[in-house]
DNA sequence: AACTTAATCGTACAGCGTACGAGTCAATCA
DNA sequence: TGATTGACTCGTACGCTGTACGATTAAGTT
């Protein structure tokens, strides 16, 4: 297993003080940051897509010129694998739950997880082409101990942790891709319908008009975690 | 449920009758066409990654002018549809096969699938992208079939179809995203080491380590299945 | 006052997808 | 036969991309 890396370090060393915004700002624009750039990132993402993420359109919305981000980051990679973690942090279940009930635990993580990619639909493509960051490391931490606390057996562990993960990776960008791709809806409808009718099983149980995307998430993930750990 | 589509049908309507090839040819190079241009964009891929895929790079592998692949395909992502669709038929099971034997069947015909994308890895990061080839609704179709004979009710059948999709999706992207960048594998190993420590569970069970990739898949699999059709 | 460091940005370059229009044949029609 | 058409090829050019490079500025530090 390996983690991309992309390379590319920013240039600056840690910043000692930052010393407090002595006045002076040339327009009332604020200073350029990491945090900054990467927030104003997701913001053209969520508002333009993957492929409307361009320095230089990142640049402007930051009032500053496009060379002055690389001082900051290393490389446009950069940007996006920050972007991506940024949007993935997770706080737990309100503190109202039953602390044994694994079983709604991870069901929430897994949730919450996949509704915080759909906020963002392109990180769902993103995520299983770069780097694992802390707050992807930490949810696979979390879902670890809660099915060892289920009684997963060591040895299952491992492949309990990946069927799920795969599970929700799956889902999501699937979900997040056609969510993307119905901007012409109606073209598609008509085109899948034509399709379709050469493949009259799928036709007949309508899979791919069926639009309950919630409610197949989570039926598809209790069948899993049936399978998963099974009822005594 | 939308295809994706990538608009813009290429212009040339369908050829007559290619008359066979009259002869001449300043060198030796065939001429151009359709599955010519897939099969080679294919190679391309596998040689070079999804990055490496430009037209120019394309056109001087089959001999030709950038521009004139356009009279034989829309655009570049035409190009990639008939590329992804072109490596996943399916010819089903050998014929020695059990043919009740329904579980056997969806395990091959889902093993081949994912086995098929990992021989051409930039496949896999593809497909929940782009629109549904014909080669990947029928798997949808037999897949259908197989498990309502199954004795899945039509109720489930939607989702228990999903979540076998989102799991072979799952499974595959992340297992040749992995692959790709173990092209620095020392140092990913180390990188990944160092991670790992912060989260003790994951880091015992060496959940990033495991390279039982296949054995994970088909576990996993199993238990998925488990919980989709329970045993009686 | 001299120097160092952090930060910004203008310019330039190579490479990309592809619009456009001009070219080259072979088959067909007059 | 000669003219015309349609299938196909390709050179050039355009706008856009990520980013290397060096100049510039401002804030500390000595």
């Amino acid at each position: 297993m390996a983690a991309k890396g992309s390379g590319a370090e920013s240039k600056r060393s840690q910043r000692k003080a930052p010393s407090p915004p002595s006045g002076r700002e040339p327009r009332g624009e604020q200073p350029l940051s990491l945090p900054r750039i990467v927030a104003t990132a997701v913001e053209l993402l969520d508002s333009e897509g993957l492929d409307g993420l361009k320095m230089r359109r990142l640049a402007d919305r930051l009032g500053s010129g496009a060379m002055s981000l690389y001082w900051h980051v290393g490389n446009k990679d950069e940007v996006l694998d920050l972007a991506l973690d940024s949007v993935l942090e997770y706080r737990g279940p309100a503190q109202v739950d039953a602390p044994d009930d694994w079983r709604g635990q991870i069901v929430h993580m897994l949730t919450d997880w996949r509704a915080g990619m759909l906020r963002h639909p392109w990180s769902a493509a993103l995520l299983p082409r770069r780097a694992l960051g802390p707050n992807i490391l930490s949810r696979l931490e979390r879902l670890s101990r809660t099915l060892s606390s289920a009684g997963v057996a060591d040895a299952d562990l491992n492949v309990a942790i990946w069927s799920l993960w795969n599970y929700v990776i799956g889902a999501t960008t699937t979900r997040a891709s056609f969510d993307l791709s119905d901007a012409d809806r109606a073209a598609a409808q008509q085109r899948l319908t034509d399709l379709s009718q050469h493949y009259p099983t799928i036709e007949r149980s309508r899979l791919l008009m069926d639009n309950d995307w919630d409610g197949a998430f989570s039926k598809g993930l209790d069948f899993l975690l049936d399978g998963l750990v099974p009822k005594p």
